[in-house]
RNA sequence: GCCCAGAUGGUGGAAUUGGUAGACACGAGGGACUUAAAAUCCCUUGGCCAGUGAUGGCCGUACGGGUUCGAUUCCCGUUCCGGGCACCA
């Protein structure tokens, strides 16, 4: 009897073993060289982990193990993001406190990543919501509220600084609140009377990354811009090194383009306009080629200048126009670009040409970016022509064959005419007038920003898209702020007294008076003198003040984890200079592409800040970037018959597609039937099981279910994202149980490039079950005997073992791991039939396999080394082996089978010696006897031979 | 609209980056072992055509062109799917 690939004892065995052995602990070591892998943690949600989550981190495991087997110190660790709004919703809904359902949470996601033998550091974890994490939160929190950004220097520094520049200047106020006010313009974390992304049925403000299309990204509720103070980062001030240390760091070209967008830095100039009258205001343009063709000004409605602008006489209008935009939701804005603005009544004067222009409001210029104000130029910018059209104002082309009679000539190609039109058209400053006529557009950029530079008419300008994000959200579930207010003024609570924890409230809602949740507290105050929280009640505006009520957002957390790592117990400082200066920065960053503009904006912003502090030791956070791609779910759907309890096989319903929604609608005998999520646990194929479905939920238990002609219900099937609301969840735990972990790990890497997207089938399991249960055989006999022996190696058997090496070994570098798998299942084949029993062999595949599928590697090196005596203890362990070299010499073939081609066609096969010259191939190619039919009436034209891939003849007829 | 990435058998996907397209796996078909099933093993499997047969020929990497002795790979154009940004002046 044949020793049976039992997984499930190998795996718990292991698992006990690699606790008990503290396997996976990490400690600082001088002496080896570092390597720091690391996902993006997840957030703890209540629907446990699902198969694609643990794509990343088999992906980032089996580096971790490779680097390991290779003899660097890893850093592996993992934990979780745990504040978050479901949490909170559901405390809201059902009065359980979040930190209890997200503990819960947590162990569940620990029960199910034990499952799948991940090679993580635990002692390492860090949750974000403990007191112990996020006291280093607030810290940082504190140290960006007391720095600014220096521009000269290009990054922060204390606010002190600033403080003694002001009064240097003289420009320093004694009055307290005066003061407070300036600085909160320089201060990196600052208190702002910005416009926000207000979401009324959340409750909340949101960042912009959090809102998607006018509605938010959780819920998709509707969003509204709204004025509100609020906590906010000047991320805006790093736009520069945001965008530079992009060009260092080795991530994908489509995120970093992301990233770049969003950014969006932008050269241009801004130029001064004066106004009829007398009044002047700042417009920005990349075009500054395009000033001779400017027919008009438009102003953004929010702007401040408009109300200064507009005139008495088109007073009423410009207001009645901006009660309008008011009016009108961020979402509407974006859907509907018809065009709308107002005349203001004032001009503005060119000062280039001297022209008088009409001032515009209209809402297709933004007041956050740029100045608010633009110089219109009909002829070569789309929005541009379409509000001259729209207002009949003129439009003059500036490019030497452009017809802008049907749309305007938007591209940067061409060379400029009409600047000016003629030589009266162009004002003299000292003298020199400005001519761009028959410079290319980009020289004629270039001689304007030259020309308003050197008069003096404005100065170049470069502005990014970037802004600020906003810090505060009006939740409870997330940091407090360690702030307090005294007559309205914020303090910062003592960096000693960190960690301020979250108090404890008995409703999750906001209060009555419309505060936010932290309002429903009653210890929430400060005692200024001694420096503690006490009852809201004692609040005097003497010693006892009362604290911040709104909470940090989820990129609060998760900004610096991957520091906290480093050194996760450390009371004294965020990391020590020790371990911050062993691990740098991380090596290897696993996570999804969905965090371009979010997380890993903000973990660089605040990296950047931490490294100008010396905190973090790198520029950087995280050096090179894997995105996983997601695994998709197949959600399943039922119709239902509007308005009935009855639901039609897919199979009977009629199509049709309704071409305003573009989307299809579904009758069945003339009633429109609409989808239900079925959750996939009850669909076999795309077959519903009608008594399971029944059972699910009320809705469905005394339903009617019309089947089709063979008595099945079909349901219609769809790939969404997996998520619980979709029922189309698949969880891991059921592969592990029916297949062990080491199959789910395999053939997770074996679905495709780690990149890719795709949905989870569990078709093709059992190749990869199959290949190591053959895996498995190769090391017993027919009685279940090691049948492991000393003889020497064949050269087939190297050859075979040193392939496989090779190709792995790169495979792995280069993170194509579906491919390494392959060549895994050939070697295994090969070793199968050379009946290979060396034990050179069979020691070093546990090796090899080892990142992949540890568990059978363990059980295989174990069995295989056992009879040893170990060199030291922690050779007991597979992760402690050395990872092999392969050597050239068992790859070499004496001789290759080449195609010989005849003009790129192949005629025939022959060997060659591997290491013929391409002069001797051709030679022996062409005397080849099967050569000769083929050069019969012809002459040779030229000769390709390239060592061992390919011999080309090219040959034509024979002329005489 | 702009930017980025992609399209290869029935399916997931390989192809040393210009050198015999379809590795590996799934599925399907056939066979062996077995009372039977499971498990295991072997063979066939891109399409079309010719041949009893070994085999041979033609077509084939979304579509249309180009460069090249030779193109899945490079260039130009088109179509389609995915991702990002979107009145950003």
């Amino acid at each position: 009897m044949a020793k049976e690939y039992n997984f499930r004892e190998i795996e718990k065995k292991w698992h006990r073993l690699w606790t008990e052995r503290q396997t996976y602990k990490v400690t600082e070591d001088e002496n080896r060289k570092k390597f720091y892998v690391l996902n993006m943690f997840p957030y703890p949600s209540g629907a446990g982990l699902h198969v694609g989550h643990p794509l990343g981190y088999i992906a980032s495991d089996i580096f971790a193990r490779y680097k390991r087997l290779q003899g660097l110190n890893v850093l592996n660790p993992m934990g979780y993001d745990a504040y978050g709004l479901p949490a909170e919703q559901y405390a809201i809904k059902t009065g359980q406190h979040p930190e209890k359902t997200t503990f819960a949470n947590i162990d569940r996601y620990r029960e199910q990543l034990d499952k799948i033998g991940f090679s993580f550091d635990w002692d390492r974890e860090v949750r974000t919501c403990t007191p112990d994490y996020y006291k280093w939160t607030q810290w940082a929190f504190q140290k960006m509220y007391n720095s600014y950004f220096d521009e000269e220097l290009q990054k922060a520094q204390p606010i002190e600084k600033l403080i003694e520049k002001f009064k240097a200047e003289g420009t320093w106020p004694s009055d307290e609140k005066e003061q407070s006010e300036l600085l909160m313009e320089h201060r990196i974390a600052y208190l702002g009377e910005t416009m926000v992304n207000w979401c009324p049925a959340l409750g909340t403000v949101l960042a912009n990354d959090e809102v998607v299309n006018g509605v938010s990204e959780r819920g998709g509720y509707p969003v509204e811009q709204k004025k509100m103070r609020q906590w906010c980062l000047r991320v805006s001030a790093y736009s520069q090194r945001l965008l530079d240390g992009l060009e260092t760091i080795d991530w994908s070209e489509s995120i970093k383009e992301t990233q770049k967008n969003w950014i969006g830095r932008s050269e241009g100039a801004e130029v001064e306009i004066k106004t009829s009258e007398g009044l002047s205001f700042t417009i920005f343009t990349t075009r500054a080629d395009t000033m001779f063709g400017v027919t008009f000004f438009v102003l953004a409605p929010e702007s401040e200048l408009v109300d200064k602008v507009t005139t008495p006489e088109q007073r009423a209008a410009v207001d009645e126009y901006i009660k309008y935009v008011k009016g009108r939701t961020e979402r509407e804005r974006m859907i509907d670009h018809t065009v709308t603005g107002v005349f203001s009544g004032a001009y503005g004067i060119n000062p280039i040409t001297g022209d008088k222009c009409p001032i515009y409001v209209a809402e297709y210029v933004l007041a956050g970016y740029g100045t608010g104000a633009i110089m219109a130029v009909p002829a070569h910018d789309s929005r541009d022509y379409a509000f001259a059209k729209h207002f009949n104002l003129p439009i003059i082309p500036l490019v030497e064959g452009a017809d802008v009679s049907q749309e305007s000539y938007d591209a940067k190609e061409g060379i400029v005419m009409n600047s000016p039109a003629s030589e009266d058209k162009s004002v003299k400053y000292d003298g020199e007038s400005l001519c761009l006529n028959g410079l290319t557009i980009k020289e004629a950029i270039a001689e304007t920003k030259r020309f308003v530079k050197a008069h003096k008419l404005g100065r170049v300008k470069v502005n990014y898209r970037l802004r600020d994000a906003i810090f505060s959200r009006q939740r409870y579930w997330g940091e407090p702020f360690p702030v307090y207010y005294k007559k309205g003024i914020p303090q910062m609570i003592p960096e000693e007294c960190l960690p301020i924890e979250l108090p404890q409230v008995d409703k999750f809602l906001p209060t009555e008076t419309g505060e936010p949740p932290l309002g429903n507290a009653t210890k929430w105050a400060w005692d200024e003198k001694n420096r503690k929280i006490v009852e809201k009640s004692l609040i005097n505006e003497v010693n006892v003040f009362p604290i911040e009520l709104y909470t940090m957002p989820g990129f609060a957390g998760s900004s610096a984890y991957y520091l906290r790592y480093m050194d996760p117990h450390n009371d004294k400082a965020l990391v020590s200079e020790k371990a911050a200066s062993y691990w740098q920065n991380v090596d290897l960053y696993v996570g999804g592409s969905e965090h371009a503009t979010g997380h890993l904006i903000y973990s660089r912003f605040w990296n950047k800040f931490l490294f100008d502090l010396g905190v973090s030791k790198k520029d950087e956070p995280f050096q090179k970037l894997i995105n996983q791609g997601m695994i998709q779910g197949w959600s399943s759907f039922v119709y239902r018959l509007r308005n009935t309890n009855k639901f039609v096989s897919f199979d009977l319903l009629e199509e049709q597609y309704d071409d305003a929604k573009k989307k299809s609608f579904y009758y069945y005998q003339g009633t429109e039937a609409d989808p239900v999520y079925a959750d996939i646990s009850m669909v076999s194929g795309n077959v519903l099981n009608v008594e399971k479905i029944r059972e699910w939920t009320a809705e469905f238990r005394d339903a009617e279910f019309i089947l089709n002609a063979n008595g099945q219900y079909i349901v219609s099937q769809a790939i969404e994202k997996m998520s619980k609301s979709k029922y189309n969840v698949v969880n891991p735990d059921d592969i592990c149980e029916n297949y062990g972990a080491d199959t789910l790990r395999l053939y997770e890497m074996f679905l495709g490039p780690i990149e890719q997207s795709k949905p989870w089938d569990v078709a093709g399991i059992d190749g990869c079950f199959r290949f190591l249960k053959k895996f498995w055989s190769l090391y017993w006999d027919r009685d279940g005997n090691l049948q492991a022996d000393d003889s020497e190696p064949t050269a087939e058997n190297m050859k075979s073992l040193h392939k496989l090496i090779k190709k792995v070994t790169s495979d792995i570098e280069e993170f194509s791991y579906n491919t390494s798998i392959s060549a895994f299942m050939v070697a295994v084949n090969e070793f199968s039939q050379q009946k290979c029993t060396s034990r050179t062999v069979l020691q070093t595949l546990p090796i090899l396999i080892a990142p992949f599928a540890p568990h059978i590697a363990e059980e295989l090196w174990e069995a295989i080394s056992g009879g040893q005596t170990w060199q030291s203890s922690r050779q007991q362990s597979v992760c402690d082996a050395q990872w092999p070299q392969y050597e050239e010499k068992y790859l070499v073939e004496t001789s290759v089978k080449l195609g010989v081609q005849f003009n790129g066609k192949v005629r025939f096969d022959m060997l060659f010696p591997a290491d013929a010259t391409p002069d001797q191939m051709v030679e022996m190619a062409t005397s080849a006897p099967e050569a000769q039919k083929h050069l019969e009436g012809m002459q040779i034209v030229k000769t390709i031979a390239i060592p061992k891939r390919i011999v080309n003849i090219v040959v034509k007829p024979k002329t005489e």
